[in-house]
DNA sequence: ATCTAAAGTGGCAGATAATTCCAATTTCAT
DNA sequence: ATGAAATTGGAATTATCTGCCACTTTAGAT
């Protein structure tokens, strides 16, 4: 909804946070060539735009015992809004379920599920998974090994020539 | 590698961090029932020991021109070690590709790409994805709508009951 | 039950950062 | 060029961070 008006400046700021979310605005000032008066303004106009819409701490996956990722692959029956609705729903409401996108191709919806081990994960898909309505098929493809996650967002695109 | 020594404290903690990333240290300490000290010390100790990896801001996909998600399938021609490694080097020096695991089932890497549009995609996937090696077949699969992404993990396998 | 040692907590104080206000500067259109 | 609007920088105030130290709680041994 917002339209793009950002010039260099905002750009070293939302990339500056997002690698950093707890910069300080004094050493975000400095990174970005600003006093922190300006600076800060700047980002509490990013917030309030929608450029940045949170912070969170990034927690250590292994270290906290959720060492198993599954992307599940979820065929549906129809295709009609208020099925549709009411599944995403649920689906949202599970914690378990990290990521979750409708897509195109062999599924309908692909998951990113996240749980400590196999017998969590059989339990949750045998009690939530396989209990929600309109489920065809249910695909679930093991993490063996992460190379990257939760990476930042590219924004190379508007670094140069300020986006329309 | 660090061993699950974490109280109902910590857990709030780290609740409290991964939905607001940005929560001072003051605000912090009233939320999980601690005075402002023990509160930092334990944040202190929560980042060293690699409980919390990191903070990022949450940036706005769609408000910052990054309007398509693709999800990637790769299967590769061989998996030895050195193939993978030098593989995975350069998956993960690709600013586009936010996530990538070696998983089980139909392809042997499943990466999620954001770009801005369709006409960024297929430059990325010409340019960038086929002109890697060892790689034997690519499927795209876009993403129409999202449900959900970038959520915080379950801790709730932890709450009750102090985990090992 | 008591004692002891270790760990954890709370409050204080100096240093640092956030936030507001306003004058000065820059930007942009005319 | 000229004026209006937006943006900036600095000072002052307020809030927060952070290290230090004494006190309390906890756990284990006797």
């Amino acid at each position: 909804m917002p339209i793009l008006s950002l010039d260099a400046i905002d750009m070293r700021i939302l990339s500056a946070l997002q690698w950093n979310g707890r910069l300080s605005n004094v050493d975000l000032a400095v990174e970005v060539g600003l006093s922190p008066s300006p600076c800060l303004r700047r980002v509490r106009l990013l917030e309030e735009g929608g450029y940045i819409s949170g912070y969170r701490a990034m927690l250590g996956r292994e270290s906290l015992g959720l060492g198993l990722t599954v992307f599940v692959g979820i065929k549906v029956e129809r295709h009609d809004d208020e099925s549709a609705s009411a599944l995403e729903n649920k689906i949202d409401s599970m914690p378990e379920v990290v990521a979750c996108h409708l897509v195109s191709g062999e599924s309908d919806y692909l998951l990113e599920v996240v749980v400590p081990d196999l017998v969590s994960y059989e339990r949750f898909l045998r009690n939530t998974l396989l209990k929600l309505p309109m489920v065809r098929d249910i695909t679930s493809n093991f993490a063996i090994h992460r190379v990257k996650s939760e990476s930042p967002l590219p924004l190379t695109h508007l670094v140069k020539s300020a986006g329309a």
